[in-house]
DNA sequence: CTGAAAGCGCTTACAG
DNA sequence: CTGAAAGCGCTTACAG
């Protein structure tokens, strides 16, 4: 294959098949077939209310047989504004990632609009140019953002500064209803100090996200106020911060283990820590749920692989996406805004007991 | 805030920052500025030779101090190509499609190019349709296609005939090399079979995947080929055919046990089934490795979060989905190309031992 | 080595 | 309700 001297995009791949490659119509084929401007088919392609029935009805068959489809460039060009959603993300938990992606897709399945993914560093000074030249130069229709980017004020501020959509998922609501997919992760804790409660546990544990991860404080919060509506009250002596990680999952609950009068339960605030959790708990020869119980966040697919399988809350990480592109895409937005709530649900399973 | 009578992607977000948008400069902008042409920058923004030196110098300092960054939009509707890449995928485990788009992005990283991901359904006829109109309509400039979707001969045929460059994973050359990147997945399982061999096992079963992904084939074949190697031959007694999944790993374990005369060593085509098989061994009672050594294959995070640990064959997912951009990327395809194989790696954990 | 013209395939004002 | 003109911001032939 050659190619020629000039970069850029030019230059086909295959090499092969330029034979039988007969040219797709255009707008300009379609008007002439139908016998009417460019600029009425352009309204039927767009849904624009001032076109005729007949007229509608004529040009919709004629872009039907023909298997007429406007090219998202050349409208991208003249909107100014691309036919492109922007997944934001920062998740130190790729599982997240990929459900949100997956509903997102969802949700733009047979849009037209195609989903481009945008990694960034939440830590790095360069993350709001990056995004800044992202979204001039690519113009998308909208960006989600999932937690924690969900809570970078600084880089929503630079969205609505450029004028870009954007829908934001978190576990409280921090911005208009329309902005916003909420899960209630507070809710989710809740049910999980309830259900220790019950179980006869006093002497519980928390292994603590990252504190700049609103999720993490959320989760914290709703945990006390689920204890408290039992009468009890969370032990600063049993807390212990770790990142989210699995590795600080292990240290602080080996931490934990080793106190004099070590906790019947634990309740880590992801799956990934609670898998720590179930480590530290072989290495001090501690059964589950025997001698600890122990409580996951986010149901990610390792809970119920680990053996016992763990108790956890689970999160709908894919209707979660899948809302948000809802909420993006331009359908749904006119009429009815969908719902943008989703509610945490407590899987048990058997990772938790009555205590001995 | 307002919106218009017509769809498309009209109308902004934010409604906010519509004061101090100052105008990006196009290439008009640079041209007269530096007085040449537009030609002349669109020569020097495409590093075409024919611009003298000092010319191109002139422009490039323009172009700096302005911040000018060509429109992506215009640029794919002038070139017929857009720049963009995608990632076609069909993976039943989704570890796998988030360690390639990193990997992928990694690669991508700062070349203006963004990424897009169409999940596919395999055994949908109309993934095919599917992929004709994404690629007739949104012309991006290649494709990475990872197992199994890289096996889809039809879909390759496809991307072919509508002559668009394209990429494939895969565990063995299906290609022509400068289209492949290549996992050499036998290898990594004959690994896994000389490790047990050694250890002194001779009872070892196989929990194979599905027989129509070459990934499945070509890690049983190199197992096959370890064993031999130390004199060893695989039992069919001691196969169970499986489908990648937690729950098929599970089944095709608990079978294997309740055989009369079990085996002492499991080596598990993926990850997920591999953990079925502590599951069944958990329920079994069975110690691992003291009654039974398990092997998977991914060393997905999920490895190293068992109790015992897990030995698994590493596949550098991330790396692949790298090259795979790499082979892609405009900057790399002039010059040398880059390396396109890639070697698994056997992690020794604690779920291997020699048998009683 | 450099440029003026035409065009990529759509949409936005502006008329009627 | 419909259309002719101009334009989105680039690149491709075609000249020189």
């Amino acid at each position: 294959m050659q190619r020629g001297g000039e970069g850029g995009p030019g230059g086909g791949g295959g090499g092969a098949g330029s034979g039988g490659a007969k040219k797709r119509p255009t707008i300009n084929d379609i008007a002439r077939m139908a016998g009417v401007s460019k600029k009425t088919v352009s309204r039927v392609i767009n849904d624009s209310p001032l076109v005729r029935g007949e007229t509608r009805e004529a040009v919709k068959a004629i872009i039907q047989e023909t298997g007429f489809a406007p090219d998202p460039q050349a409208r991208g060009l003249a909107f100014r504004r691309a036919f492109l959603v922007g997944l934001i993300y920062d998740n130190p938990n790729p599982q997240h990632t990929v459900s949100h992606q997956q509903g997102l897709l969802d949700a733009l399945q047979g849009s037209g609009f195609e989903l481009v993914v945008r990694p960034i560093d939440r830590t790095s000074p360069r993350r709001l140019s990056d995004i800044r030249s992202f979204i001039e130069r690519q113009k998308p229709f909208g960006v989600v953002l999932p937690s924690p980017v969900s809570e970078d004020e600084e880089l929503v501020e630079l969205l609505k500064e450029l004028d870009c959509r954007y829908v934001r998922i978190a576990s409280v609501p921090l911005d208009e209803d329309d902005r916003m997919v909420v899960s209630h992760d507070g809710e989710g804790a809740a049910q999980a100090a309830r259900h220790l409660a019950d179980l006869g546990h006093t002497r519980i544990a928390l292994v603590s996200g990252p504190p700049t991860f609103r999720s993490s404080k959320e989760r914290r919060k709703g945990f006390e106020a689920g204890l408290a509506e039992r009468g009890l009250l969370l032990d600063p002596a049993l807390v212990r911060q770790a990142g989210y990680t699995y590795e600080s999952g292990v240290a602080a609950a080996r931490d934990l283990f080793a106190l004099p009068n070590p906790p019947t339960a634990v309740f880590a605030l992801n799956d990934e820590m609670a898998a720590g959790a179930y480590t530290s708990a072989h290495e001090a020869g501690l059964t589950i749920p025997r001698d600890i119980s122990v409580v996951g966040f986010d149901d990610a697919p390792i809970a119920s692989r680990l053996w016992p399988p763990m108790t956890s809350v689970r999160l709908p990480l894919r209707d979660m996406g899948r809302l948000a592109g809802e909420m993006l895409a331009p359908d749904l937005m006119r009429g009815r805004p969908p719902s943008h709530d989703v509610q945490p649900e407590l899987i048990v399973r058997a990772s938790t007991a009555t205590p001995r």
